[in-house]
RNA sequence: GGAGAGAUGGCCGAGUGGUCGAUGGCACCGGUCUUGAAAACCGGCAUGCGAAAGCAUCGUGGGUUCGAAUCCCACUCUCUCCGCCA
């Protein structure tokens, strides 16, 4: 959420930015019900002190005189709070619908189109064959088996099996000692020229189910088409460990010289992929079901920028070292997300479907998410601020396609990523 | 799942209808004293809204009352015992 206080004093590039990013608001409407919240809000306080005043007269025994006054005042109060109630109601659910504002960098776009290349790095591998799908791949192994799965659970599910399920654990196991690794961290702040701490993440395996007070405060429960609902619950499904890890200190203030602080979470996260029907049906690219490594900071404002392109920096290490040619993707107002107020993509080359296909993002939020969920960090001078927060991918199943499509061999045999090896105790995958 | 107890400021802990945003202690910050430190003493020390006066907040939401941290209801969470179970 945006603070009322900045949209009425920027309502013009509130209205534009909105706009852009494909969230249309009537400024103008929001601060007309804002007027008339702060005039209900005045009256009805005027009431009350005159109330608590008459409160703190009596001692004992009111007289009826007293009696009558403080029923009166009663009725009134009364009559305030419920016209209050009702506009305070209509000015929240407006001003939810406002989004972030982008950085001054976010291109400006009305579709993905938009989307600008930053970047590419690595070397697309050469094939002296025709390479395959991952799930050509996967089938000669046996390592993705979703007839059973769609009898189980239905379609968009999958089980994984053999070499596979290693190579996943695998790779989840180096990505944590990497994010753990103070070195690697200090290396990346350095070379990034970044002013803020080489602090390692603290791993996490969070709860995957969270409640719908918490989910909207986060503003990652809509759209709830996409979300699994717990029947008879107030619980969900999350969609990403972002949302368990983001939402962990709500309601707290942390102290200044405790950030940032940094998760990496492991999570199962569940999709309905509503609107996607169709898309992306073969193989374990777009399931109701992965498990994925995320990355969550919380920081203070001036660093939190840096600690962003920290997190994009941790990115391309980590596929730098897994050696997967990739391009970075500087996502558009259209695209970044309502929360977002910057949003990178890295798309890895997918050499069995021959284009580059997304498999992490990165998320900047300054402080829209921190405001509704009331995350806090007192600074050393003793002023209360609000947190900024951070999300990313480290490494999921997308990743774990992109090895298998780069690393095929003719045979249909995967080799295994020189990082890796250490992991899969010397022994091949199958 | 059954029975019971509880939730107060960073922490501990008073407060069971009338100046209670809340006694006290610890922690923390500033000062006096000291060569320095400790101790002692003095002062400060929640959050939000508001220019301010002030208003709100004692787990959350609702209710009773002229007046609620205190009474009633619902919910959430914690603890104890029993049952069940990775």
């Amino acid at each position: 959420m945006l603070d009322i206080r900045y949209i009425r004093d920027n309502a013009e590039h509130v209205r534009e930015a909105a706009a852009q990013k494909g969230y249309p608001v009537d400024v103008a409407a929001l601060v007309d019900l804002d007027d008339k919240r702060r005039e209900l809000l005045g009256k009805a306080e005027a009431v009350r002190r005159e109330r608590n005043g008459l409160a703190s007269q009596v001692s004992g025994k009111p007289s009826a005189e007293q009696l009558e006054h403080g029923k009166a005042l009663k009725a009134e109060l009364s009559t305030l709070e419920d016209g209050l109630a009702v506009t305070e109601e209509k000015f929240v659910t407006v001003l939810k619908t406002v989004p972030n504002m982008p950085l001054p960098d976010v291109p400006i776009g009305e579709s993905e189109d938009g989307n600008v290349v930053a970047s590419e790095w690595g070397e697309k591998p050469q094939f002296d064959f025709e390479p395959k799908n991952h799930w050509q791949i996967a089938e000669q192994h046996g390592w993705i088996d979703k007839e059973r799965a769609a009898k189980v659970a239905g379609a968009r599910f999958a089980y994984l099996k053999g070499g596979l399920v290693r190579l996943h654990m695998a790779m989840v196991q180096w990505a944590l000692d990497q994010l753990m690794d103070e070195k690697i961290i200090t290396k990346l702040v350095a070379d990034n020229h970044l002013k803020i701490s080489a602090k390692p993440f603290i791993p996490v395996l969070p709860p995957l189910m969270i409640r719908t007070e918490v989910y909207d405060a986060m503003d990652r429960l809509e759209p709830r088409e996409d979300r699994y609902k717990i029947e008879g619950e107030e619980l969900w499904l999350q969609g990403s460990a972002e949302h368990v890890l983001g939402s962990m200190h709500m309601n707290e203030i942390f102290d200044e010289k405790d950030l940032p602080l940094r998760y990496v979470g492991y999570a199962t996260s569940f999709r309905r992929e509503a609107g996607s029907y169709g898309k992306d049906m073969e193989g374990i690219f777009r399931l109701h079901q992965f498990d994925k490594l995320e990355m969550e900071s919380l920081a203070t404002a001036e660093t939190a920028l840096d600690e962003h392109l920290l997190l994009i920096a941790l990115q391309e290490y980590l596929m730098r070292e897994l050696k997967i040619p990739y391009r970075m993707i500087n996502k558009c107002t259209y695209d970044i997300g309502k929360p977002n107020a910057r949003g990178w993509d890295l798309e890895a080359w997918l050499p069995g479907q021959g284009k580059y296909r997304e498999t992490h993002t990165a998320d900047y939020m300054t402080d829209y998410q921190a405001r509704r969920l009331q995350t806090r960090v007192r600074r050393n001078d003793g002023a209360v601020e609000l947190v900024h927060t951070n999300d990313a991918t480290a490494l999921a199943q997308r990743p774990l396609i992109a090895i298998i499509e780069n690393y095929q061999t003719a045979d249909g045999n995967v080799r295994i990523p020189e990082v890796l090896r250490p992991y899969l105790g010397g022994r091949k995958l199958l």
